[in-house]
DNA sequence: TCTGAAACCTCTTCCAT
DNA sequence: ATGGAAGAGGTTTCAGA
């Protein structure tokens, strides 16, 4: 981890490729992007190392499990200090409704995604877990009526 | 794809480790859910056509890619009309820096995702990229401060 | 539904370039 | 640093019980 490491187009498009399927093989990466399965499996592992490349991960289909519905969730908190600040972020962490949470600019203090079943179920989760919260002053629930676009691949064009 | 199903307590086990690690293994798989590597073969397979599991994609450090600035940017349309939303959200399907957009209830039309380089970068993307639509007649920028917590995963324990 | 085994693929290293 | 070759080890897939 962490080892600064210099990123040329054959590792950008390994990235690319692995960010789109996490499990091309050495031997598929090599024919992708015109070199050979000995030389990707070692640019991989150097990514890995580097901590460019991180875990592997299977994504589901939210709706067939029964969590139907997004909400972005806005908090601002009875005082910014550090420890105030600390004990949120553990409390959100231990969260598993909350799949996101981003400390923001602006007039709110946090952004929470919440995933939860239904209407119902997310006012049960705001108000019997994460309001009830000492440290939160105020929120603003933000409802998903549809997931227009939802990608975790970042664009990688430009290195 | 999309055949019903039935899941019970090891499907869950099953779609829970991998969406924690998507390369596991059947035999692996089968040693954590307690089962055999060709029955949690089969079961991969099933979900798989259910649509359950989907992509297995490959996580990076945005930060090491040059891409360390979250933004999500509320919009407004001129008019929400059918027409004048499918226009928009085709040309947002095509922007690279917007990784995320849902459409949402309350004061704005859409949410998005921005995933930009720098506040100089995301300038560029927004006011020459975004705004330039037609369809667009206002926004208003969340400036991410600090990822918190960025899971994938969404919670399987209530099934 | 499971076990076992065969066929297949993948990882990993080594070596010559 | 790269590509080719090759053995060890793991994975998929299909019989047969």
């Amino acid at each position: 981890m962490n080892k600064a490491i210099q990123i040329d187009s054959i590792d950008r498009k390994i990235i690319e490729a692995l960010q789109v399927n996490g499990r091309l093989s050495s031997q598929e990466l090599a024919e992708r992007v015109g070199s050979s399965a000995a030389s990707c499996w070692r640019r991989v592992r150097a990514l890995e190392e580097a901590g460019v490349l991180q875990e592997t991960v299977r994504l589901v289909d939210p709706v067939l499990l029964g969590r139907g519905l997004d909400v972005f969730c806005q908090i601002r908190l009875k005082s910014q200090g550090r420890s105030q600040r600390a004990v949120f972020e553990t409390f959100i962490d231990a969260q598993q409704d909350v799949v996101e949470c981003y400390s923001i600019s602006g007039d709110w203090d946090y952004l929470l995604h919440v995933v939860a079943k239904d209407v119902a179920d997310y006012e049960r989760v705001l108000m019997h877990g994460i309001l009830d919260h000492d440290a939160i002053a105020s929120s603003s629930s933000i409802f998903v009526l549809r997931r227009v676009k939802h990608k975790t691949a970042i664009p990688v064009h430009d290195l």
